[in-house]
RNA sequence: GCUGGUGUGGCGGAACGGCAGACGCACAGGACUUAAAAUCCUGAGAGGGCAACUUCGUGUGGGUUCAAGUCCCACCACCAGCACCA
């Protein structure tokens, strides 16, 4: 058969048949697949496309066969930095290289075969699309989940732009190597803390993989703790610091304060200043990036002021240091050396103090003997109160004095959504000098991206040097007001395109709900870990607010969440990209054909784990291809005999097919293909033995062929729909359903066992299937080689695993 | 440093606490062929033995169990994420 030339045929009938029509008729049975969808690079598709593509689509083929109603469009991530970088690149304005690359990319993802629902695809910057977004953002911002604030940035003083926090890597810029430094900005920011609590429990609800719930669990960082007031010697200020380990509080030596807490001017003392304003200019030079990269070595300088530990009255040095960061909880830490290897680090340079007060049963104050500096003392072995004891009831007394209370904080900061970058959906705002920050109407949106061509990135939003794009009238008071200049993360854009997909041409709002809630949540989502905290966070977020404005009845996006393995370059061990050792997936395809290239993928690796790249298996795909073709087509000219009816061939036959079936049909569900192909390798092994056979029952022998066509279809499509074709078959292969199980056949008169004594493996016995555990003793215990074992022994115990194995034990 | 994950033949990789190495590659032998390729069949973890057989084997060291690749403890190596989060 070849290959090559029978794809581009079944292509092109699939697609003039729309044979894989998602029937928005019968939604009771419908699945949602989805791969996360890809910036249009304009390159030609690499194995990595496939990898991703292919291999669920392969999964998304299984599950309608099934019998499944399936939706898996398809559509482009293609405002942002990628797209944009490519544009400066080339020179090519930004529109068009986008619109020609995905153009390129849709022959080229509709040459994979795929069941792909073309006719909802979406592409976020078309201005049908970001509109959407833009109402979002206007949602968001009349919800008071929209909010501009300054903040610092990520600065790239030789490219003169902001840049974002994924292209930092190891403090400097991903593109140009230079230092990033940190540059305070008005920016928009989505309010996701508000979301903490709900983005973190709603991870229990959803079949993800758990390293990535763990993921998003840390990147949330709830930490349960209390607040306490330290008030100044003079009562003039309150110092508020956050601790999760208040029982601890009697042993505070010190308290630190930020370097940037806009407190900390008002307790430096004149004897200090000096020192202390030379300290805060050195800390500002380094931004958070740099001081968490360098050692632990801590630094700091004494303020002058001294605060009163509310619980015990003791007198407490108040120090500045670059260790405590100003944007977490209050942005000042006590220091108790003897519980905090922080702050024990602190007390080594500074020679603070390490007291080890803790507070008993009955309030009474116990000196904890001396330790090692350093050592986390468990306090519960002298007071007999557990950690979690003594904290309740010291946040009880805080209360209660007035001077602190209960506080939970995350470390998730607020979701910084402004580029000051050309490609990238406008932000719908007009600033007024009367009204401040106003909306656009959501009857003039969208507001459409002008096309310009001085977009180089200067350090603020290019579209403000348009005037005839900036100058408006403000829609609440009709003053002259310029528009927001920037334009949003392209993050945005893709945090509800799966929402969007079932209704991606609806022209009146961003979907119809009625319709959304019977298609959505997604069944299977498939996509790389690397989006575990920033795609997969956002989405769920804006699921989220989307359920709670009334638009979903749900608020988790993806119920359940594949992340494939990464192909890996066999020399460097990193991810392989555009080629291996020169040739390209197309070569791969031009030579063997793409069921042989994704049959490959499937066999050789496994799908959740990936591995590095090896091309000798295809054309062992290939020719295992070709073994089910010779052993289809001879079977085809069999006629209709029943020459043999239950005889032990025709069994083992029936038992290989449903054996087959059920393992293939459990390991497709789990992504596990490796294991699916090697279940269907071994029912096709097992024809070429039923062929050895004289008299063959030839129905069954006609049956089990079928199957195994309909079984490879996923895997195979091209070679399926023509051998079908090539036997007879009624077009297509792609609508039969998926062979069931005949669970009847799995049933062997005899099953073979393993026998020990002692543990250790004696023989190996057939015993009938359904014998009970005495019967299979006795039959075992007639073996010569376990009578010889038992000889002159006591038996002490007798195992029997149904099917498995027998232990006895002797004496 | 913290948090996860991984570690199995020559290779890719299988194994609900129950016969380790499924399936495949590479390898060896056989059939077919003038021959090669392709195909079909057979063999095979490693060491020892003509053989029946036997010893050792899932990163290392302990433990639990009748039984451990699988569970527990400690350690090593690699990969990933977070990185002074109080």
């Amino acid at each position: 058969m070849d290959f090559v030339s029978i794809e581009k045929k079944w292509n092109e009938k699939w697609e003039k048949d729309n044979l894989y029509k998602f029937d928005e008729n019968k939604l009771d049975k419908k699945y949602y697949l989805l791969e996360m969808f890809s910036y249009p690079s304009g390159l030609n598709l690499h194995l990595g496309h496939w990898w991703n593509f292919g291999l669920s689509d392969s999964f998304g083929r299984f599950k309608r066969m099934q019998g499944y109603n399936l939706f898996q469009p398809m559509g482009f991530d293609s405002f942002g930095l990628p797209a944009e970088n490519y544009a400066l690149k080339t020179g090519i304005h930004p529109e068009d290289s986008t619109l020609r690359n995905i153009a390129t990319m849709e022959k080229q993802l509709r040459n994979i075969g795929g069941t792909f629902n073309w006719d909802y695809e979406v592409v976020t910057c078309k201005p049908e699309y970001y509109k959407w977004t833009q109402w979002l953002f206007v949602q968001l911002f009349k919800k008071g989940l929209a909010y501009q604030k300054q903040a610092p940035v990520n600065w790239c003083p030789s490219c003169n732009t902001v840049i974002a926090n994924e292209q930092v890597v190891e403090g400097l810029c991903e593109r140009c190597g230079n230092e990033v430094i940190k540059k305070n900005m008005t920016q928009w920011f989505f309010k996701i803390t508000d979301y903490a609590e709900r983005l973190l429990s709603g991870l229990d609800q959803i079949d993800w993989p758990q390293k990535t719930k763990i993921l998003q669990k840390n990147w949330i960082g709830k930490s349960i703790g209390c607040e306490v007031d330290f008030k100044t010697e003079d009562k003039k200020h309150t110092l508020t610091v956050f601790t999760s380990r208040v029982d601890t509080i009697y042993g505070v030596s010190w308290l630190v304060i930020a370097p940037e807490h806009p407190l900390l001017p008002k307790l430096v003392t004149k004897e200090h200043k000096t020192e202390v304003d030379a300290y805060i200019k050195e800390a500002a030079k380094k931004d958070e990036i740099a001081r968490s990269s360098t050692e632990n070595v801590k630094t700091g300088v004494f303020t002058g002021t001294y605060v009163v530990n509310p619980l015990n009255g003791a007198k407490v040095p108040v120090y500045v240091a670059d260790y405590v960061i100003a944007s977490y909880a209050t942005g000042i830490v006590m220091g108790v050396a003897a519980h905090d290897t922080r702050d024990f680090d602190f007390a080594k340079v500074y020679k603070t103090p390490v007291v080890q007060v803790i507070e008993g049963k009955n309030g009474e104050k116990v000196d904890l003997p001396f330790t090692d500096y350093g050592r986390l003392i468990n306090s519960a072995e002298f007071t007999g109160l557990s950690s979690e004891e003594a904290k309740e009831k010291i946040a009880d007394k805080l209360e209660k004095l007035g001077a602190g209370r209960r506080k939970t904080n995350y470390k998730l900061r607020d979701w910084s959504v402004s580029r000051q970058r050309y490609w990238g959906c406008p932000i719908p705002i007009i600033h007024c000098p009367y009204c401040g920050a106003v909306a656009v109407p959501e009857k003039d949106l969208p507001v459409i991206l002008p096309k310009i061509h001085d977009y180089k990135p200067e350090g603020e939003g290019p579209l403000g040097k348009v005037d005839s794009y900036m100058n408006v009238k403000c829609p609440k008071c009709g003053a002259d007001a310029r528009r927001d200049p920037d334009t949003l993360d392209a993050f945005v854009c893709s945090s509800f395109y799966q929402l969007r997909y079932p209704d991606a041409h609806n022209s009146k709002e961003i979907f119809d709900s009625k319709k959304i809630n019977k298609i959505c949540p997604i069944d299977t989502y498939v996509g790389g870990v690397e989006h575990a905290t920033a795609h997969l966070l956002y989405s769920r977020f804006i699921t989220m607010f989307l359920h709670d404005i009334g638009k979903v009845d749900f608020d988790e996006p993806f119920k359940r969440l594949v992340h494939q393995g990464m192909v890996l370059d066999p020399k460097t061990n990193k991810k392989m990209s555009k080629r291996n050792g020169g040739k390209t997936a197309d070569d791969y395809v031009n030579e063997f054909g793409s069921d042989a290239l994704r049959l490959h993928m499937m066999f050789s690796m496994n799908y959740i784990d990936g591995g590095p790249w090896y091309d000798d298996g295809l054309k062992h795909m290939k020719a295992f291809m070709e073994r089910i073709e010779r052993i289809v087509l001879s079977w085809a000219k069999l006629g209709n005999e029943n020459s043999t009816l239950n005889g032990s061939e025709e069994s083992e036959l029936e038992y290989a097919r449903a054996f087959c079936i059920k393992e293939m049909t459990s390991s497709f569900e789990i992504f596990s293909f490796n294991t699916a192909i090697a279940r269907l390798m071994e029912l096709v092994n097992a024809m070429y033995k039923y062929d050895k056979v004289e008299r063959k029952n030839e129905v069954l022998a006609k049956s089990v062929m079928l199957d195994v066509i309909k079984l490879i279809a996923p895997a195979t499509p091209h070679f399926a729909e023509e051998l079908w074709q090539l036997i007879g078959m009624p077009y297509s292969v792609h609508n039969q359903l998926y062979p069931v199980c005949d669970e009847s056949k799995l049933k062997k008169a005899e099953i073979e066992i393993a026998v020990q004594v002692n543990s250790k493996i004696i023989t190996r016995l057939s015993v009938p299937t359904d014998s009970t555990n005495e019967k299979v003793l006795a039959l075992v215990k007639l073996d010569s080689k376990v009578k010889n074992a038992l000889l002159g022994k006591s038996i002490v115990k007798e195992i029997v695993v149904p099917g498995r194995i027998v232990n006895i034990i002797v004496k």
